[in-house]
RNA sequence: GCGGUAGUGGUGAAGUGGUUAACACACCGGUUUGUGGUUCCGGCACGCGUGGGUUCGAUCCCCAUCUACCGCCCCA
């Protein structure tokens, strides 16, 4: 008698209707949008080979070092399962030869999916996570910067998120942050033993690192320290300042923070986070997109010279924030009509009312469990019904049918072969009801 | 990977080393009500995350394990 129970895996989740009908207005709401900003969708595969993240994240990054859900498959391949977008993306694009001339470039693309990271789960934080991001490829122009800044925050405000902040800086490029990271190397070294463990042992492997240490003791000594904007070459200095006119020029409110810095390393000139506040996703400020430009990973890939800019949203936090800050959701759908029937003898009618109803275009249901007719109200209510059609052995015998009104408790008696052509007239759209 | 808290029915939860594991909501059945949102009555955990152990006996004690939540790391 006593079967196996199962637990889901650790990390997992099961999105449940009443779930998942959020899920979907969200995804819907990013499509929208983002289709607004010619962004198209692009499906790559949920693992990849294990290089494709290991070559791009970089081996300082945790990411890759001991959060990677990877196995050898039976084909003695080294498989990861992705824990990030962008790294796919990249692949795809050079694959398909999509940096060739006869696609127009920016090349833009969005994503919706699965990612994959093993660590430890908190709330928002799953092993299974998932992730709406943007790639823009194939150019330079820190009017994309901008723009993909813009799309994030736009994104957020049509979802009803209002207390956004959103901080950008800038990584430079190759040489500017090669300067600057000797430069904060060389500030750092005296502090060498102030320093948290942590930051200690990031000071060689990356030191940019330490900048966002929450450490408070790390925090005092990062506040004195360089700033990686005063080392940009000439080249990036102009990418930055024209990156901050479009900013300005699109009225978005932004921030330039130096310590902002990125997890994964193939980032480069402008990064930036959304922020928000919300006790749901921890004390004071939290992040909820985060950023950049990643400019050499299109040749890392073996395709040519390109750019790219992008941004990752997680989409468990960001709607655990949609609920604890009340934006907009839709519950459950709406049953347009539910057909109560009483005896045996109007079960088959029954079962051709709701067809005819739905071929309509209608939602109905019915009772399958020859219940009471009071049982049946009770469920229309619990579904949310608006109408409902009664019928039992005397109506058949008539050939008719009750149909109520939820809302008002108004009845009409109807013939069933007037049901059957002209539903439509008896029934007022959601709209009418000005709910 | 590290530290902490917790785990009783569909849900919220009370509880004790020892006959039938409170109570509430939900649900189901009946009753009342003009065919629903009302009233009243009844039903609903052979089981207290899982596996061991201690004991005459454990949901309650011990050990392990799994999972969830919080913090660290990291990040979305």
């Amino acid at each position: 008698m006593a079967k196996q129970l199962f637990q889901k895996p650790k990390g997992t989740a099961d999105l449940l209707p009443a779930e998942s009908i959020k899920w979907h207005y969200v995804e819907e709401t990013a499509r929208l949008l983002f289709s607004d900003y010619q962004y198209a969708e692009v499906r790559t595969p949920i693992f990849e080979n294990f290089d494709v993240f290991a070559r791009s994240a970089g081996d300082t990054s945790d990411v890759v070092t001991k959060e990677m859900y990877d196995f050898k498959d039976k084909g003695d391949r080294h498989i990861a399962l992705r824990p990030e977008g962008t790294a796919g993306v990249v692949r795809a694009f050079v694959e398909n030869k999509l940096f060739g001339p006869e696609h127009a470039k920016p090349y833009k693309l969005f994503y919706v999916g699965p990612m994959f990271r093993y660590e430890r789960p908190q709330a928002g934080r799953m092993r299974q996570f998932h992730q709406i991001g943007v790639e823009a490829l194939g150019s330079e122009s820190p009017a994309l910067d901008a723009e993909v800044i813009a799309m994030a925050v736009d994104f957020f405000q049509t979802l009803g998120i209002t207390n956004l902040k959103v901080k950008v800086n800038s990584l430079g490029d190759k040489e500017s942050r090669e300067n600057y990271r000797q430069a904060l190397i060389d500030f750092l070294k005296p502090h060498f033993d102030e320093l948290s463990q942590d930051s200690q042992e990031r000071l060689e492997k990356n030191p940019l690192r330490v900048l966002d240490s929450k450490d408070a003791k790390d925090q005092e000594i990062v506040a004195d320290a360089p700033s990686i904007l005063d080392y940009l070459t000439e080249d990036a200095q102009s990418h930055w300042q024209k990156v901050q006119q479009y900013l300005d020029a699109l009225g978005i409110d932004y921030e330039i923070d130096e310590n902002v810095v990125r997890g994964l390393d193939y980032y480069n000139h402008t990064i930036f986070e959304v922020m928000t506040k919300s006790k749901a996703l921890g004390h004071g400020w939290s992040t909820i997109t985060g950023g950049g430009r990643y400019n050499g990973l299109v040749s890392e890939f073996g395709g040519p010279e390109m750019a790219g800019v992008g941004f990752g949203i997680g989409l468990e936090r960001l709607m655990l924030l949609l609920e604890s800050e009340n934006a907009p959701l839709p519950e459950k759908n709406k049953l347009d009509i539910y057909v109560a029937n009483q005896g045996q003898d109007t079960d088959i009618t029954a079962m051709q009312m709701v067809q005819a109803i739905r071929s309509f275009g209608y939602s109905a249901d019915r009772d399958y469990e020859d219940r009471k007719l009071k049982a049946q109200f009770k469920t229309a209510n619990r579904l949310n019904a608006r109408y409902m059609i009664t019928i039992g052995e005397r109506e058949l015998a008539e050939q008719s049918a009750h149909l109520k009104d939820m809302a008002t408790g108004k009845e009409t008696s109807i013939k069933l072969a007037e049901l059957y052509t002209n539903l439509p007239e008896y029934i007022k759209s959601p709209e009418d009801e000005g709910e």
